[in-house]
DNA sequence: GTATGTGCAAAACGTTTGCAAGTTC
DNA sequence: GAACTTGCAAACGTTTTGCACATAC
């Protein structure tokens, strides 16, 4: 699939601030690693990043790639997920509006869609229950359609 | 706070039903841990079903409690949540509708709730996107109002 | 030059598994 | 007694941490 840039400048500005505000560093490790996050299309764990630099020639340890991705989530730059899949997934919130998921239980297909119902239905229970909101998490797990998930469509 | 006991004995006979159709065998500790669990009236990990038995003095090995779980898994009559709490949560379906959860991202909390909207959006959005539902997980991180609580409310 | 970051290997964590000994049917 | 279950300890996969060395400011 092709990828269509995106401009992410203004973001990786915004990250060396933050990294300046508390007294963090900037290092080459942090921009490239970060510039990866951003860029990406896709949901990815922590061992998708290590194995795309590895895979490029470029070493990054895997403790290096944790440490970036707490620092993002300290940010709020970067959103985890457990889709019950065994290790977590992020996502940049670069563009991204608020989205939730469709998650297939037999493979690893992961759709996102949008829908606002969601949203009154979350402020309305949140104040029957007196709770600040900080966020939500919706997952529909459903048997998805692609060819190679049909091994497991039994009962 | 008391506890209203459950009659459990029409599901301890299920679960025996369900392990001889399937070969398996009825042990005490199967049982005893079966009991519990039937019995529990909040979301446990494997490691306080493990805590119960050894304060109590009855030692169980930790793998026999995470095949049990296993076991009820199988046999959908328990439930697993991931509340990104670090481990697995679960929960007995025995006469719980079901339900959704607010979770607090501070303390252990974790309070229940039931909306029907929810079923109506779940399966629009299914049907729009022709996939076969399997199931949901509506989770509402929020701040909670318990005294021993406030110690992260920065921000 | 001092504080912070890196990489490595080791530890930590929750969970699973191989195997010898014990139970159930 | 054959098949299944237990408990232990070892293995697992993911994430974190301690520490010596390297780098940023």
């Amino acid at each position: 699939m092709a990828i269509d840039p995106i401009d992410i400048s203004e973001e990786m500005t915004t990250f060396k601030e933050k990294l300046l505000d508390k007294g963090y560093k900037s290092t080459p490790q942090r921009d490239e690693l970060v510039k990866w996050m951003f860029t990406s299309h896709e949901h990815f764990t922590a061992d998708d990043v290590t194995e795309y630099f590895r895979s490029k020639g470029n070493k990054v340890s895997t403790a290096t790639v944790y440490r970036v991705i707490n620092l993002l989530l300290e940010f709020g730059l970067l959103i985890q997920h457990d889709f019950g899949k065994g290790a977590k997934y992020f996502e940049h919130i670069l563009g991204h509006e608020h989205h939730d998921h469709l998650i297939c239980i037999n493979c690893d297909q992961i759709i996102e869609f949008v829908d606002n119902g969601i949203e009154k239905l979350q402020e309305r229970i949140c104040k029957k229950h007196g709770f600040k909101i900080k966020s939500h998490s919706l997952k529909i797990f459903v048997e998805c359609t692609k060819k190679n998930c049909e091994y497991r469509s039994k009962d």
